[in-house]
DNA sequence: GTCTATAGATCGATAGAC
DNA sequence: GTCTATCGATCTATAGAC
């Protein structure tokens, strides 16, 4: 019989890939510091070796993983709701309890609460960790905030003074206190109910500022 | 001549408060990983033994030092600007943004930042640190907004469907993206022009929503 | 590339003299 | 209480066989 060139075993696939899926969920959970690479080889069931014949050293790896999950968790959301929610006929409240309760549950995840704790963490000594996040997360999400307000400012749904700022006070609002008690471990995420109530109370408190025809909440 | 019981020396008090602020200093800096026993008593300029003499172990005195850090940056700004700024013939715009100011300088401070970045990468090996910090930091701050806006309301000078709700918006605004940004290291904080104008912004929009007769912005 | 085995350094914590 | 000296464990990283 003909070699297997891909075998079925429980490698999912090469051993690169085992050691980075076994350091991310270590570095994201652990941090840093008390991630040894004897525990991410033991995870991914290889020697040490391995590890470092793939990765230069424990920093290395550690900004591998940290870019990596920065590059996941972020976009896939970020471009939705953008073109199919948001068309003319909507109405802005709408729009916007949408677009907030995306960036709700995208910051509330547990994978984005580990990515904040850890890149926060370790700013000192990864100072490049925190731009790379920051530009392909945060960042992001404020970007498109702004476009979605300039657009409705556009079509005459909102009357701003300055976009970026109203984007920054409607992500604050978001965020509000959930996200710091959550990022303290004081409680665990909300449910879906209370998620829905925080986002329509953020939307309509926008819109008493910045909707000048107040029909819509 | 008779013996000096507290001698002028370099050791600005008893070798435990030495340690302390060492380990104060380390902890807050690098975190709990990265900060030895060793860099502790070094620090300080006494012995390890001396160190273990005082504190049961790292842990211990880690615990120790954040608790302090806690309860010695937060309250002191906390119960001021509450009873002399907050005066029945004052502009509601003038005691929300001194209001926001003071809390806007406590979160950019570098100790809070500090704090914030340790406490939120222990937090699952400290839980309970984590609800200490916020006790006695974010959740005194909200109940000081809140006796704020609910005196506010009570003069009429707002109109509050929820105080605790619009409490967390008017935190979640002054907070913005400045603090997450400082807190992972992008831009250094901002000086107090950028302060006053960020401020001056979450005010005059809290009060286009809140506020029954325009007049004050 | 992947393994076993280990070097070399550092860690938290302690023993014993004073 | 404070010191010096050190133990045992663990860490990052590597050498050498296959």
């Amino acid at each position: 019989m003909a070699p297997c060139p891909s075998p079925p075993e429980p490698e999912t696939a090469s051993k690169a890939a085992q050691v980075r899926a076994a350091a991310a969920a270590l570095f994201l959970e652990h941090g840093y510091g008390a991630t040894s690479m004897d525990a991410v080889a033991r995870t991914a069931g290889v020697s040490k070796a391995t590890v470092y014949a793939h990765f230069a050293g424990k920093a290395e790896l550690f900004a591998a993983i940290i870019a990596d999950a920065c590059a996941r968790a972020v976009p896939a959301p970020a471009e939705s709701g953008q073109t199919e929610t948001e068309s003319d006929g909507q109405p802005i409240a709408e729009t916007l309890f949408h677009l907030g309760r995306v960036i709700l549950d995208l910051l509330l995840s547990p994978e984005a609460l580990a990515i904040y704790r850890v890149v926060m963490a370790e700013t000192s000594r990864f100072p490049e960790l925190g731009q790379a996040f920051y530009h392909s997360g945060p960042e992001r999400t404020l970007g498109m905030v702004i476009g979605t307000l300039g657009r409705a400012e556009r079509r005459g749904q909102l009357t701003l003074t300055d976009p970026q700022s109203a984007a920054e006070q409607f992500l604050g609002m978001i965020r509000s206190h959930y996200h710091l008690r959550c990022l303290l471990g004081i409680a665990p995420p909300p449910d879906p109910v209370e998620r829905d109530r925080q986002v329509r109370a953020t939307v309509t408190m926008f819109l008493r500022a910045y909707c000048p025809s107040r029909s819509e909440q």
